[in-house]
DNA sequence: ATGGTAGAGCATCTA
């Protein structure tokens, strides 16, 4: 079994104690993280080694920001796009193979909002995937893309669709962009597995205690080829991690795959 | 009316 979790962690200079406490707690062998806020020279690569991970990072510093830990090998690291495009101006993509699983960990730009340019940038870093995915996988391949997608894939991934109507994270062209992956083969684990439970959410916003009125989204979501779907054994939302003393504002998601 | 909180970094920007 491998136990594989994502987790947008909002700043782990803020959260490194806590993230080290839950990696005791729930031991995943493979975690990728967002929003690590670090540039590569700051990532803690010695402290997380010396929990028995290998780690890779593809960070800027102030803003965004992916990591991948994995005891179960992590190799072909890929930093942003292997589209043969222009480099991200932002760190939001690492790809890696741990084990028999090849892992694309994204931070999908936010959007802002219908008119920000910031949300044209997020459709064309969507589109993007597809180019990578093309240069660094092949068919029948195991493949995971996991992360904070910044989008709600149906209203009943979202505490009360009428507050958002007009904004991003739920915008037609954003689900469209998100269903082109699911096109291609890929699945929602959470939703594939408890397609009708709701209000299940994976991020909730600091203010108005939104997090204890039960008003959240689920954003961040493991997507994964059939070989590798066929192969889930378990899967949850920790919402234990979004409690307690200084949380992120996002709860891990994990997934157990069998044996291949 | 455009809040409220959190993080980075020290004025706001991002979420």
């Amino acid at each position: 079994m491998t136990r594989f979790a994502t987790w947008n962690v909002n700043s782990l200079n803020a959260r490194q104690e806590r993230v080290e406490q839950w990696l005791a707690d729930v031991s995943p062998d493979i975690l990728v993280m967002q929003e690590t806020k670090l540039s590569d020279d700051a990532f803690p690569a010695l402290a997380f080694g010396a929990l028995g991970y290998e780690t890779a990072h593809h960070g800027e510093g102030r803003w965004n920001g992916v990591g991948i830990l994995s005891r179960v090998g992590l190799t072909d690291v890929v930093h942003g796009f292997a589209d043969g495009g222009d480099p991200d101006s932002d760190a939001r993509l690492i790809t890696a193979r741990c084990g028999d699983l090849t892992v694309l960990d994204v931070y999908v730009p936010n959007g802002r909002a219908l008119d920000a340019d910031h949300y044209q940038y997020k459709l064309r870093w969507l589109e993007r995937l597809h180019a990578h995915l093309d240069a660094v996988t092949a068919p029948g391949d195991a493949v995971l893309i996991a992360g904070d997608f910044n989008i709600a894939p149906t209203d009943a991934d979202v505490y009360d669709p009428k507050a958002f109507e007009g904004q991003t994270h739920v915008s037609a062209p954003e689900r469209q962009a998100l269903g082109a992956l699911i096109d291609r083969g890929f699945v929602d684990v959470f939703r594939t597995r408890y397609p009708d439970t709701p209000r299940v959410y994976s991020w909730w916003d600091y203010r108005r205690g939104d997090f204890h009125q039960g008003r959240g989204l689920r954003i961040d979501l493991v997507l994964a080829t059939a070989p590798a779907a066929s192969r889930v054994e378990w899967c949850v939302i920790d919402r234990n991690a979004r409690k307690g003393q200084s949380p992120s504002d996002h709860a891990p998601v994990v997934v157990d795959f069998a044996a291949a």
